[in-house]
DNA sequence: GCCGTTTTCGGCCCGACTGTTTTCAGTCG
């Protein structure tokens, strides 16, 4: 069993036991829970009980929970708390606006089980009849129900980013004087968004007039002085607040999130007789500020050092801080090469030469190009004959370029099989290989986990490319072992890539952050199919940050004389 | 249900906005 699924059954343990009125902190227990097995980086299935009782939240019980599921596919309280309530009320409790109590009312007083029978309830005025539902709620119900049929909930981060710099230009130009900022899930790197944060300092109040009045407001969902929310074209929501100048760290910190990260940052300060909220950081005694201006005054007065906003997601890195041994996280400008890239010869947009100078535009300074191998019919992959003729081209063209220097690769399928899309002595002839799988997604996970474990034996497999084939909002990722190929990957010195398109972001963080654990080298990669896809090169950054890596777990990083030797192909066997 | 440099019992983060209320509960982030 995936962490995802266990994740899955403990999340909606806890919606059922919020909606039965249940100890919240008990439904706080187990949302935790969830949000751990999710983040780890390990299969807990594959875990030693010792080793998961030792994840942090996870106690006797849930535990035990756990190891059910992973036993027998299913949970015995999971059952028996979903037989109490029909399944559909789960839809319901999602609905904006409907928390646990609202679920529970409309289902005791009308037996309302599902989207569908609200919606008919909202129809016959059954749900006005209901003490404390008036005209307002009403309201506010049927438009959850429309925002859910319309809205899936979550956003590539990619997009939102382009809403926010429209948003942002739009209120800068409206309040030139004030300062904003983006916060949340966005300013953290997450892949996906549910909404989008903005903070607003040194703003006069009219800024919130500014704000719902912005061209892409399609709802004003509420406004208030300091606080208000709109739903955005295509369904977004964003947020804006605005606090006091002197607040603006408080609040930088305290939208950033997450908000585990938050809660456990509250609890310290409680600890050390202190409140923390979005205004600063005050004595319990007496209400005296001791800090808030800057995000870093908060952190120092809580005796820790300024966290990168991706490292606050509550994965070790307060004990990581407290032990001294926080990583110097990679930036954009630490990577000096990309070795990931296509061009017309197959389903890339723009020539050799055209993207070579844009990656130098980029501050590389080498390429590989990569373009797809035969299998790929549909991209016009190439053959092994093509292959070479390509390589020659893209050598050729070193004697033109300055300031970048291109390595002749290719990204080569690897066949359902597990074979190589192309004969060894091909590859042999090439600079740097990339293997990717791009079809048979669908295989068993057993089988696509041999699959590329055969693929990685071949000696020419120099990248292992987007190693789980998902899509983000799209597709999930294929069954594949990720640990199983991390070992031997590890073994054999070959290197796992993130590849840094927006909906791939693959390796996943907490992946990369096991792989980096277990000795195998990662390559940030934009996978670019045209000139302005190196700024892919940017997400990949933030999904390496969020994994905890530094320059030195990173090949792109080096050098080209130095990348060079360290590919697998010139590695002496060990 | 979890957890402990003050704790193995008694805590568990904090504030803004909405709707239906005459002082607050529910929801959200």
């Amino acid at each position: 069993m995936e962490n995802v699924a266990i994740a899955r059954v403990l999340a909606e343990i806890g919606d059922l036991l919020e909606i039965r009125g249940d100890n919240p902190f008990k439904v706080r227990a187990y949302r935790n829970a969830a949000q751990v097995v999710r983040d780890a980086g390990e299969r807990v299935a594959a875990l030693s009980p010792a080793d998961v009782r030792a994840l942090p939240g996870i106690g006797k019980d849930i535990a035990a929970r756990i190891a059910e599921l992973v036993d027998t596919g299913g949970s015995t309280f999971h059952r028996e708390l979903a037989a109490e309530f029909p399944a559909g009320l789960l839809d319901v409790l999602r609905l904006q606006g409907v928390g646990p109590k609202t679920a529970a009312l409309l289902y005791k007083t009308l037996g309302i089980g599902s989207i569908e029978d609200l919606t008919k309830a909202l129809d016959s005025g059954a749900v006005r009849s209901v003490k404390g539902m008036g005209p307002g709620k009403e309201a506010s119900l049927r438009k959850a129900i429309e925002d859910h049929q319309v809205f899936a909930g979550r956003y590539l981060a990619s997009e939102v980013w382009q809403q926010a710099h429209a948003l942002l230009s739009h209120l800068r130009a409206a309040c030139p004087e004030a300062t904003f900022d983006l916060v949340g899930s966005l300013r953290r790197g997450a892949e996906t968004c549910g909404d989008l944060d903005v903070l607003a300092t040194n703003a006069p109040p009219a800024v919130m007039d500014h704000f719902v009045s912005f061209g892409r407001v399609e709802r004003v969902l509420g406004q208030g002085p300091t606080k208000s929310s709109v739903r955005l074209t295509k369904g977004l929501q964003a947020d804006l607040r605005l606090v006091p100048a002197e607040s603006r760290g408080a609040a930088l910190q305290y939208f950033t999130g997450s908000k585990a990260h938050n809660i456990e940052l509250r609890d310290r300060a409680v600890r050390l007789g202190l409140k923390l909220n979005e205004y600063g950081l005050y004595r319990l005694d007496d209400d005296t500020r001791v800090a808030g201006d800057t995000e870093a005054s908060i952190y120092e007065a809580l005796g820790l050092p300024w966290l990168a906003p991706e490292l606050r997601e509550h994965r070790g890195e307060f004990d990581a801080a407290r032990e001294g041994r926080l990583p110097t996280l990679v930036e954009r400008s630490d990577l000096r090469g990309d070795l990931h890239c296509h061009t017309t010869a197959t389903d890339g947009k723009d020539t050799i030469r055209a993207m070579a100078l844009a990656a130098r535009d980029a501050g590389l300074a080498y390429l590989a190009i990569t373009d797809h191998s035969q299998a790929l019919a549909m991209a016009n992959g190439l053959d092994e004959h093509r292959a070479l003729a390509h390589a020659a081209a893209v050598r050729a063209m070193n004697d033109e370029l300055e300031g970048i220097t291109l390595l002749a690769g290719i990204e080569c399928d690897i066949r359902p099989d597990g074979r190589m899309d192309l004969a060894d002595d091909c590859l042999a002839q090439l600079d740097l290989v990339v293997a990717s799988v791009h079809s048979a997604l669908t295989q068993e996970p057993e089988r696509m986990t041999e699959r590329v474990l055969r693929a990685l034996e071949c000696p020419y497999v120099d990248v292992l490319g987007h190693p789980t084939a998902r899509m983000l909002l799209r597709r999930e990722a294929t069954g594949l072992d990720v640990e199983a190929v991390i070992a031997s990957a590890a073994r054999l010195g070959v290197a796992l890539e993130i590849n840094g398109q927006p909906h791939r972001r693959d390796l996943t963080d907490a992946q990369a952050r096991l792989a980096r654990d277990r000795g195998v080298k990662i390559v940030l990669s934009s996978d670019a199919h045209g000139v302005g896809g190196f700024e892919h090169l940017h997400w990949a950054t933030f999904t390496a940050r969020r994994a905890w890596l530094s320059p030195a777990d990173i090949l792109t990083c080096l050098p080209l004389a130095a990348l060079r030797a360290a590919l697998r192909r010139h590695r002496s066997p060990s």
